[in-house]
Order: C-alpha cells, then sequence, then structure tokens
DNA sequence: TATGAATGAGTCTTCATTCAT
DNA sequence: AATGAATGAAGACTCATTCAT
C-alpha cells in the first residue's frame, strides 16, 4: 500500500509545504470533519495523487500544521524576554504578557475552535499542546528561579499561571459573557498572579 | 420530507428517551464521529426510521443527551448546598467542593473528551455549557452576597473561581502532567479562591 | 504520445533484459495484479519513466517475460535428447521424463499459479505456450516415428501424452489431492503412456 | 465497519440472488478485472450500497456464483446415471459422457476462461473445484465398485480418467489444435480409459 | 537517455436519509 | 407508529501514465 515518501527537490519540498500551510488553513477554518482531501488537493491547487504521496491521511497533515504552527499561535507566553523580575515589576511583567498574549492571538475564532476541539480528541494533538505547555512552564520556572524566587511548589504555581492566562485569553477572544467585565477580569488575574508567587519572593530580604 | 414528530403515547415518549439515553451514551464512548444513526438505531434496539421522526439528526439526540445529562456530569459545582459561607469555614468549603467535583466525574474520559470536543465545535452545545455556568456563576454569586461577602467585582472573581475548579476537573482527567502534584495543584487552588475573595470579606468586622 | 522504443546501445538492450528479468520475477512472486509499474521499477532500480520508454505497458513486460523464460520453466519435455526409443526402454525413458519434469519445475507455486492463471486470459501469452506445445508434439512425433513407431493416430497420441504429463506436473505442484498416491498415480500415467504407443510398435517385428 | 448481512424478506432474497446471477455473469462476461462493483451494481439494476450489505466484496460475489454454477456447467460427469457398467458396455457409456460432456459445456470460452484463471489464483475458488472433482470421483469410484470392479488402484485411475474427461472437453471447446483431429482424439480418450479400467474386471469371471 | 514528481480518472466503501410495507 | 431494506452522493485512496528537467 501507499508509502509515504519525503520530498528531495528544493520544488518538491515547497509543494509539501504549501500543502501544510494551506491546508491547514482550509481546516481550521472550514472545520476538519466538513473537509475532505480532494478539497484540500483543489484548494491547494494540487493533484489528489500527491497528497497521498507526502501524507498519510487527512489527519497527519493537520499534525503537520499543528506543529508548524502552535508556536506562533497559541503560546505567545514562549516568547517571553529575559527580562529582570522582581516584587515591584512583577505586576506591570505579568499584566504586560497578559496584554500582548490577547493582542498577538490572531487566529480566527473557528480556527481555534478547531484546535481547540481537534486537542481533545487526537492524542498526538494533545501531546503536542502538552509538551509545549511543558516547555513554557519550564521556561517561566527557569527565568524565576534566576530571579530569586524561592522554589515552594514552584512548578505548580507556575502551572496555575499558566492555565488563568490561557483560560484569559481564550475567553476575551471569544467568549465574551455579557456580564463580565473584561478589564476588570484582566486586572483581577492579574492580581492573583502576583499573589500565586508572594510567598516565592516575600521573605526574601 | 420527513418532519419531526413529537411522541404522544407514553410508550412513545419512552422510547425517544431511551434513544437519548443510549444514544448519548454511545456518541460519547464511541465518539460522535465513529457512530452512525443506523449504530445508534442498533444500539438503541429500535429502526433506523424511528429515529428520523423523533430527532432531525445524529446531532439533534446529542444535543438532547448533552441537555439531560450535562448537569450531573460537568457541573457538580450547581449542587452546592446553600451552607453558611464565613471567613473561617471557606477553605474548608472551597476543598470539599473541589473534591467532591473530582469525585463525581464519573464519565469516562472518552466521554468528556467528546463534550468537549464537541463544545468547541456546536454553538448549541457550547450554549448549554455557557449558559450551566452562568446559572452557577450567579448562584455562587447569591450564595457569597447572603453570606455578606462585598460585591466588588464578585462576578468577576467568582467567573475566575469557576475557571480555576473546571480546569483542575478537566486536568485531573486527562492531561495529568508528569512534573505536576495535583495534590499540591489542589491546595494551591484552595488558597488561590480564598485569596480571591479576601477583599471581599476581611473587612467585615 | 510515448512511442515505445527499441533500445541500440549496449548498455540500454541490458538495461531493457533486466526490467523482463526483475519485472517477470516480481509479477510472478507478487502476482500480476498486486504489482503495479512503479513497483517494477523500484524493484528493478529504475526511473518509472524508462519503463514507458522500453515497454508499451505492465502486460508488454510479463509478456517478453514470458516467451523468454517459459521454455525453462514450463516444458521440460522440449529437451528429451534423442534417445533411442523401443518397446523395451520405453516405459523407462517415460518415468523417467516424468520424474524429471516434476524435478524440474523450479517455479515457486506462486509464480506457476500466475502463469497458469495469465494464460487462461491472455491471448498472447497462450498462444505462446500453445505454440511451446505444438513444437514438443512434432518433436516427439518425429522422434517416434525416427525410431520406428508406426503413425497411425500418432499426432493424437502424443497429444494426449503430453497433457498427461502436464496434467501430472502441475498436480503435484498444487491440487495435492490427499486421497490420491502420487506414486501410484505417476506409475499409471506411465502405464498408459505405453499403452497408448502400443498399437504402434507392437506389430513392429 | 460494514457488517455483511444475510437478507430475510423473499424480496431481499431474490435481489441478493439476482446479484450473484446477474454479477457472476458479468464478471464472467467482461473479466474478473474489467469489472468494478459499480459496474456490477449497474449491471444488476441496484445500488452500490447493496452490494455491500450482501457481500463482502467483488470476491465474494464471485465465489458465490462459483459455488452456485460450478456445478451446471463445469462437471457434467456429476450426472452420471446409475447405469449398470459392464466391461462390454464401458466403451459405449465413456463416449456417451464425454459426448454429453462436450455438449453440456454451456458457458461462453470467455466465461470459462475466467473460471479457469481465478481457480489458479483463488484458493477457496480452487477448493470449490477440488471439492466437486473429489465428488465425481467418490462417486464414480463406487458406481464401479458395486459393478463390480476390483479396487486397485481405483482411486488413482479414476482421478486419471476424470482429468482426460477434463481435458477433452477443454480442448473440444477451446483450444482446437490445427493440427489435431478432434474426432481421433475422443475415441483415443475412450480406448485409453477402457485400457485403464481393464486389469480391474478382466480377471471377473 | 533517464529521472521521479505529478496527475486525475477510477475504484472501493460508507452512511445519512428515504420509503414501501 | 414502526420497520429495515435500499439508495446514491460523497469520501478515501490507488496507479497507469505523462512530462518537466
Amino acid at each position: 500500500m501507499g508509502e509515504v515518501r519525503e520530498p528531495i527537490k528544493r520544488n518538491s519540498i515547497a509543494k509539501k509545504n504549501k500543502i501544510i500551510a494551506d491546508g491547514f488553513e482550509l481546516i481550521c477554518n472550514q472545520g476538519y470533519h466538513n473537509v475532505s482531501c480532494v478539497d484540500i488537493a483543489k484548494y491547494c491547487g494540487v493533484s489528489t495523487g500527491i497528497i497521498y504521496q507526502y501524507f498519510k491521511d487527512k489527519r497527519d497533515i493537520f499534525i503537520e500544521g499543528v506543529k508548524l504552527y502552535s508556536d506562533n499561535i497559541m503560546f505567545p507566553l514562549l516568547k517571553i524576554e529575559n527580562k529582570k523580575i522582581t516584587k515591584d515589576n512583577i505586576e506591570f511583567i505579568m499584566k504586560d504578557i497578559i496584554l500582548k498574549s490577547i493582542k498577538q492571538n490572531t487566529m480566527t475564532k473557528k480556527a481555534h475552535q478547531e484546535l481547540m476541539s481537534m486537542s481533545c480528541l487526537d492524542k498526538k494533538v494533545l501531546k503536542i499542546f502538552s509538551d509545549k505547555e511543558l516547555e513554557i512552564t519550564e521556561k517561566l520556572v527557569n527565568i524565576l528561579k534566576h530571579n530569586g524566587f524561592r522554589e515552594i511548589n514552584l512548578n505548580e504555581k507556575v502551572h496555575l499561571i499558566i492555565n488563568l492566562i490561557d483560560d484569559l485569553c481564550h475567553e476575551t477572544v471569544y467568549h465574551k459573557h455579557q456580564n463580565i467585565n473584561y478589564d476588570v477580569l484582566i486586572d483581577e488575574t492579574v492580581k492573583l498572579i502576583v499573589n500565586i508567587l508572594k510567598e516565592n519572593y516575600e521573605n526574601d530580604r
């Protein structure tokens, strides 16, 4: 049966990447279950055959897309610069991160929903997201440690922080509960984050 | 074409409910996209035809199932009793709620994933969950008010609390990050919740 | 559109022959309908394109293979040496031929089946086999005549003999009826052959 | 995945049988590999879907056809009546069987070739034919024993006889070697058969 | 000459939905 | 009201053949 082939020529590599890029886009916008491989081929301007030479199936294209694009899209936190974090600027830094995260979330609502939905069902997708989350957690933990924060339950605390930021981003972008004032929610979240870390730095002096 | 009919006879009503109950179970366990209407009919012990007399399509059965069963399953918080909440017992009460929530989560992992996944994609399902969340938020806000908690940003704070509890429940169902100690996570979350509400009761006396 | 080209350079001729040899082998072992031209190209270590420069299609390769290899494989009878055949040694000679035929049948069962199967369907293949059979028939008829056998119905008799030997070879390759003792079958066949020719030599003296 | 269903209603049973009858006919006439399931559905005047409800795949239809029709078509010998066979009438009876077999061979050449071809490739088809052959062999052996024929190598001899008759039928219907006089071939075959059995009855008195 | 990437028509197979009974 | 056989459009996937390099 059809072996998956890896393109060698520069041209073909470009084609494979185009299939990932355009195919991922199409899947995200139309919905994984509403799009067929023929649709993807048409959308990418290639033949159906070539799809099956470079990918095992539709899922495979999607997974590649997730791998490639989840970075930029899902976890802006990853790009935290190595700023000096102190008990004095932590509130400001966190609010900055949150605002940037919200702004950078460039995906369409539909695309985001697709990704969320698939991450619930597909082990591979879930794994990619989990790994990304782990990466950020470790990064943030290290930054905090380098800045003199104490280690008590630091892992769990950072995990909580990331969850809070994630929830916030998703909500401000999509949910929009009517009786929630999102500016207030942001401020409360920042306060919370600061609070979470308080015992890790307050006895520092 | 086939109008959806509402059963009148007691017998028929029972049959419709059986389809919802069994169909929802099957969808949750096998996955929405892995189950056909013929499968559902077989599983419910009815004919294919009858499905289309009581329901528009597969989605319709699922929605009805979500409406009927999401309560018990997804939001144990709804069952908070009207306990007296004070600054002294709030920590205990919250921990109790969380532990109960985790324990009461009787769905299989697969079912949980299906529901989560569908709630990302399907407006109706999302609406049901949103409404449920709103209901709990309001309930909890009221309880807190009745217990003398001040109203500053109370809506947003309760919203945050519910998110935190939700995240915790989901995680214990699947993520299971290896480097996270879940007992610690629970305690930190409880501390956080207490902290969130502190300024709403600390000046109470 | 692509004309089939006949290679001129020694190198190219070798390549064409390699395609026939390896391609025929692959088809015989995997089954004509289970092998694609791309498979053949890969197996032969050449490009897909080149296949279509030397051959019209897959069938063409197969036919060439049959032409080239059927001799050795299918009709060991062809190699009958010009022994002196008399009424006294005919039984011995025939048994020898049969045993050699069975032994020489070096093809795999699978290959044998493929060839048989294709010979039923493909006029060209059938023609090649028919011609081979005709050739053997004539050869054997001539040998017998040279050895003083009378001509009465000799063609038909030799034809029968060849059929009998062929059947025997095929059976030892696959049928293998359980309740048949194949040693007995061989002896009975030899007796039969001798019998067939009896009236062509018994009045000889 | 699609379970094969067995029709219950009389109407459906008729439909399944129609698919076997017409499908087998189409496959035989057009060639197994030249016919798709969609072709069969069209030819039978049914939908593609129903094909997959009653059959696993194309091969399944073909096998059913072989089971159903091989009797009438391939082995007219099966219908040997329980005539009294003696050394005096055996020649007449055998010639009669052969002539009837040739006459009864109602299949088209194409169909016959398909069956032969498939029996080389497909274990199930081969099995059906083998079993049929075994059945005839046993039947004939028993008839001969009942008529006082001795048992020496009787199995193997009858096997040879059946092979001879089979070969003869196939040839007279299709091959038609030019330099073979088929009337002569028939007579020689009859003589041969009588000869084969001679030692089983000649010492009878 | 030779390559192997690309094509797209064609095949298999499923399933939501209808309809005769 | 209920049945379940039947439909056929649609999706997944293959492969003989072409063509730019």
